[in-house]
DNA sequence: CTGCATCCGGAATGATACTG
DNA sequence: CAGTATCATTCCGGATGCAG
């Protein structure tokens, strides 16, 4: 049964395929990072970053991890960091052609 | 000046980070296809897939081809096969855990 | 001060009817 | 067959409010 590859791809694109999600874990692939933290460095409207990491979170590509009281921050789950691939692809297929 | 992948990443999106999108390269990465083939294999609406494949062809990445008189065909370019690699990633990643 | 939730206008998406 | 036109629904983005 190779799902082939459309189911799979449909899938995938039902959990990150939402705007900002890769542009999030991409971040997250530099390390944990605090709400605050990805929201300057993203410029994302602060209600789609909690709606995307809450979405993230239960697809079980991010988790919330706490760190000092009343300090916590968001962290990729291996199956997060599975996307590093994917995200590597991509980025270097957008990035502008070089001549060498 | 190693633009890193995030801004990469982010003009990937912007190219083919539309609903729809990348489901239509991934059909496309088989072979060139007619309109009406994409229609009911991926079941998107017109509306939507014509949208698509004019932002598509004018990002580069597909282009309409004729085949016989009064039949045509969309395909994709050099750069449009680029994302064959982000895509099966992709694919891969969202494809069920299968324990054997 | 950090981490969200709410409200609202505008853009994107989807279903369907219609045209060359 | 290959789209375009129209309208309802959903998503996104910016401003703002609010609790811990």
């Amino acid at each position: 049964m190779t799902a082939g590859g459309r189911g799979g791809l449909a899938a995938a694109l039902e959990q990150v395929g939402q705007r900002w999600a890769l542009l999030v874990i991409a971040e997250l692939l530099d390390g944990a990072q605090r709400y605050g933290d990805l929201q300057r460095s993203l410029g994302v409207p602060t209600n789609i970053l909690a709606t995307r990491l809450k979405e993230l979170q239960e697809a079980g590509v991010v988790v919330r991890v706490p760190m000092s009281h009343n300090v916590l921050a968001y962290e990729l789950t291996d199956r997060g960091r599975g996307l590093a691939g994917a995200i590597a692809e991509l980025a270097r297929w957008g990035e502008p052609a070089e001549q060498p």
